[in-house]
DNA sequence: TTGTACGCGTTATCAC
DNA sequence: GTGATAACGCGTACAA
């Protein structure tokens, strides 16, 4: 078919490694793989001189599939660009490198049939663990056929680890979101803030849901009158936009605003001063996660420091260990200068 | 050996389809994958149907290794969680998608033997292609190193692209930075700064030194003096630091600094402020890449807009073409408050 | 259209 | 210690 000029240029094999060093391919695997140590060690060093001159690196699919084993893990996360996922991300992938795994990543965008479809094919890679990182969604038949999916992966002998909130069968590494509102709450409370609003994402995003519960949770009994709700998207440009709604309706009837994100709290903070309106001056502003910028910020932002990078490692050290259960990672209210006390 | 309770629970292969669908494998792969449609259309159902009762997904190493190519690109970067890299892992991730395509991503840490380890092992993966996002560090024999495995990498078929300056022999996605920097410089001088400080990273560190160097290009023939050089951390807390030493040391001579990134320039304001001196107004503070937190700061951050999404984008569809050339993402000077006119 | 059989690169089980 | 050789799960000539 070709002209043959060129090679097809394939990657030199084991066969060829034990061949230039003069074995068979059997003592050429256990010289480079060394499952055990009975190889004469001049054959070996000649095998790893061949390898190296050749420039040999073992298929790893190949050792997949005769060892049976992959050294793989596969991370799924809504959006890497999020600092809330590349923190998360980071903390899997240090763990991962330590355990000498390779991670494999797939972003499902929000979209649960994405979320669905990346399991899916996840699952071919046949990676020891598969980690989902709070992208989770109710409601939707999607969620049982996740369910199913990663059910029928784990049966497969394959482990799973949810990231958030503990509401699928697995094991999970859960941030306290209700909690962690409800502290929030009761410090806010306690700076001398009663009336609020709260910027939160559509009902069926789990975590915007449970911080929102969470902070009304810990109003409750306050008598503090009912917070303004404000439904927008999980992302800063959603909380730009909630915050000129506010202005644009009058906010005289709110002293601080809940944004159940951090991304959302700055992105109000802007459209706040874009409006002429001082954020910790003129309204005060929360959010949730604590994210690094949060301290860059002006005013810098309180929040609810949530341990991102932790809960990556912990997700994957869970998810390696051959037990089952859950972690639940701690939340720490940090008050900072975007609501000073009143 | 075991005393046969629970099966070990292996993943149904492609040959347990088959004898469910009561097919021979080999019309079972057809069905399934479907190189050629010669399959009678109520045998492909039987076999589409056993395939979701007994919830297989094809072994994609096995796959790998029967046709002899994979799905697969591998990523490597320095930092998930710093935005400029996660900015480009999105960018590159959501290509892949669309190309049906995984994505595997490993984290070099600044440390070249690391990135030179991680692109040895990940060649073991055999991807279609590798990116490595601008990690590169010179000196060392590490750097010829990095060439020779990449380029045997290429020999034996994989496709490499760089992504940052063209400082190795391979097709890169090239960031403006040295003409960023310039045009920068050129713009400082036209909003009347004239007495610049520069903050950064080591000699090594090409991305800065391009930066440094392309800002003195800019100032050059316009008889300013020669700027103060501040050596620190490519990092937040290098440019915080920098930002003390400078109020440490006095900066009655500098109207205006030129960090090397935004997230320094970021963690520089906040020094700035911590001391007691007010950015934009006290001193001019300017970055580079245009993170989306520049527009959230205050006041808002000057930078240099690179479309680090793009570059992500651009990075894999080069690497998929058959073609080896390079790719120069623009970069816009983007003029804010932080560095009003004087 | 379908099935048999071989090959992909590697590990593991045997004999030697 | 070493070398054949049978797996591993799948694609695909080739033959039927």
């Amino acid at each position: 078919m070709d002209d043959g000029s060129t090679a097809p240029a394939s990657p030199p094999t084991l066969y060829d490694v034990a061949r230039e060093a003069g074995v068979s391919i059997a003592t050429a695997s256990r010289a480079l793989n060394g499952s055990a140590r009975n190889v004469r060690s001049e054959n070996a060093s000649r095998v790893r001189a061949a390898a190296v001159k050749l420039g040999y690196e073992p298929h790893l699919s190949a050792q997949a599939i005769a060892k049976g084993s992959t050294r793989t893990v596969a991370l799924v996360v809504r959006d890497v660009a999020d600092p809330y996922f590349s923190s998360i991300a980071a903390g899997v992938t240090e763990e991962a490198q330590a355990a000498e795994l390779i991670v494999t990543m797939a972003v499902a965008d929000g979209s649960p049939e994405r979320e669905l479809e990346i399991v899916r094919t996840l699952r071919g890679q046949r990676p020891r663990a598969i980690i989902v990182a709070g992208s989770r969604v109710d409601g939707a038949g999607t969620r049982d056929a996740l369910i199913e999916e990663l059910a029928e992966y784990r049966t497969a002998g394959g482990r799973v680890v949810l990231i958030s909130q503990r509401d699928l069968p697995f094991s999970t590494v859960m941030i306290d979101n209700h909690d962690g509102a409800a502290r929030l709450a009761v410090a806010l409370l306690g700076a001398g803030y009663r009336r609020f609003a709260v910027f939160h994402a559509p009902g069926e995003i789990r975590t915007s849901r449970d911080r929102h519960t969470g902070f009304l949770a810990g109003l409750r009994g306050s008598g503090v009158p009912e917070p303004l709700a404000i439904e927008t998207g999980f992302t800063r440009a959603g909380g730009y936009d909630a915050a000129r709604r506010l202005v644009e309706r009058g906010f005289e009837d709110v002293e601080a605003v809940f944004a159940v994100n951090d991304v959302m709290a700055i992105g109000a903070m802007t459209a706040f001063r874009d409006a002429g309106v001082i954020p910790g001056a003129d309204v005060g502003v929360a959010g949730f996660d604590d994210i690094s910028s949060a301290v860059d910020v002006v005013p810098a932002l309180t929040s609810v420091a949530v341990p991102l990078r932790e809960a990556g490692l912990s997700a994957l050290r869970l998810a390696l260990s051959d037990v089952s259960h859950d972690v639940l990672m701690p939340a720490d209210i940090v008050l900072r200068a975007s609501t000073p006390p009143r």
